[in-house]
DNA sequence: TTTATTACATAAGAATATTATGTATATAAA
DNA sequence: TTTATATACATAATATTCTTATGTAATAAA
């Protein structure tokens, strides 16, 4: 993903928001939808995805559909029940996670 | 660095950016620091911090003056001149990071 | 017919962190 | 006085996550 190691953890985070807005995703849609949304500016290697894909499915955060689109296999994803609340945890982690980042690096605004 | 995956890869940036600020301080400061700033909510553990500081250091982003207080050993670590310039892109890096994953999660904004 | 796109997959290695453990001094509490 | 807590460093084993490289296979465009 890029060259910045920042996006490091972020990864399942992503998916499961893109799962949770779009009911059901299958994995190189996800690589586009994710370079479209910023603008090329992240991008997920096939590397990192698919395996977190079959990790999050192993843990019953993710169920998978298989369909044959243009003779070709398209695995479609979408959050289990326990995926949805999962979801939830993570987005409320990330926006705790901005804001002590944020914090961290813009301290002066405590004291404007 | 707490439960939540987010935090990694974020580490030296986090360092960076507080020794820019505040000159030079040594890694248990470095802890206690985040901490208070972060009001609990990050802890940095030692074996995340050392070898990070190590490293940077081994990179020329830092540099260390060690000194003897209270009969107790403290390595001050400060910015290099090369580690200045690394930090301004570290930050940029950072702004770029959370500029992404918030148009990620609230790609609702783009719309109102 | 070669290249690019779509669509999946895995394996080797790098980077980063957790957890556990170790050393040592100082201080406060039991 | 012994124990616990705080200060201050360190490393080793392991886990997690990702990059890079590689592979298969169909479709579409040059």
């Amino acid at each position: 993903m890029k060259n910045s190691q920042l996006y490091k953890g972020s990864l399942n985070t992503i998916v499961m928001k893109l799962l949770e807005e779009n009911g059901r995703m299958y994995g190189y849609e996800i690589t586009q939808k994710v370079k479209d949304i910023t603008k090329g500016e992240l991008k997920i290697t096939e590397g990192a995805l698919y395996p977190a894909l079959h990790k999050l499915e192993a843990e019953g955060v993710l169920e998978v559909e298989i369909e044959n689109v243009d003779n070709r296999l398209r695995k479609y994803y979408k959050l289990t029940e326990k995926g949805t609340t999962e979801t939830v945890n993570r987005l409320a982690e990330l926006e705790d996670f901005i804001r002590n980042m944020q914090t961290l690096v813009q301290p002066k605004l405590d004291t404007i």
